[in-house]
DNA sequence: GGTTGCCTACTACCGATGTCGTAGAACAAT
DNA sequence: ATTGTTCTACGACATCGGTAGTAGGCAACC
């Protein structure tokens, strides 16, 4: 556990969320799927991107008739969990409370995101207890 | 309003954290709290990031006796507000929601974090209710 | 009134990231 | 075989952020 935080960058990311939405890609598959989104950068952009991202570990590859397929090799969840230490260490030298107090007050949530919170709150409760 | 989110790197935040902490504070001044905060820089490193930022706005200065004075510009709250908008458009679409549960999950908080959390999901609702 | 010390301005350099172009392999179509 | 398409490999270049050195101004000190 507790590999050390690679590094993404935005368009990185922007790679990232293309093959954890549509699983394993061709590099002219994501480049399409990048285009979509209204993203467009060259062929080669891409490929330099995915070449990097394996390097970085946080792709795969392997061969499939002529071209390679990518896949993901971390979840959005670890990332998204890095990036929020990260943030939490940058703003509030570590301390997450502050942190969540103003994501709550800045950004809207419904009714049922609410009762959702409410109940993951009790079981922290009772987590904290054992 | 609604400004385009001024990038700050990792130690201009750095900066910013001692200015939202310790007021208006010289070069000397930012270099050394950043010293006993455990990270080690040369004067004029502290310079180059103090001009940077008042280039990109976000602090200013003023000239007192031989030396300039610098504060922040924006507050702690608006540069956490964008980063946690910009995280959750990168990661979660816009949806505020898997963010915040996966904050709660992943971080530890104590019982006292805990209630408070608790008091303002019951403001929350009452904000939902009018 | 030269030396010491602090301050700002300017310049530089490196690594990471975003972005492509070109070259060459492999295969398909003519 | 020649031409064309599609891939990968490799290199290039700009910008930004982190880091710092050097130069020149001014005040204080001895």
């Amino acid at each position: 556990m507790a590999k050390r935080p690679v590094e993404l960058g935005e368009a990185e990311l922007a790679v990232m969320r293309v093959l954890w939405d549509e699983g394993p890609l061709t590099v002219r598959d994501v480049m399409t799927r990048l285009h979509e989104r209204g993203r467009v950068v060259a062929y080669t952009t891409v490929l330099t991107f995915l070449t990097r991202l394996e390097q970085k570990g946080v792709v795969a590859s392997n061969k499939r008739d002529t071209a390679y397929v990518y896949r993901a090799r971390i979840t959005r969840q670890s990332v998204s969990a890095s990036r929020i230490r990260t943030l939490v260490d940058q703003l509030y030298d570590g301390a997450a409370a502050p942190m969540l107090l103003q994501l709550i007050e800045n950004e809207r949530f419904s009714l049922e995101e609410i009762a959702q919170l409410r109940k993951l709150i009790d079981d922290l409760d009772s987590r904290n207890e054992s």
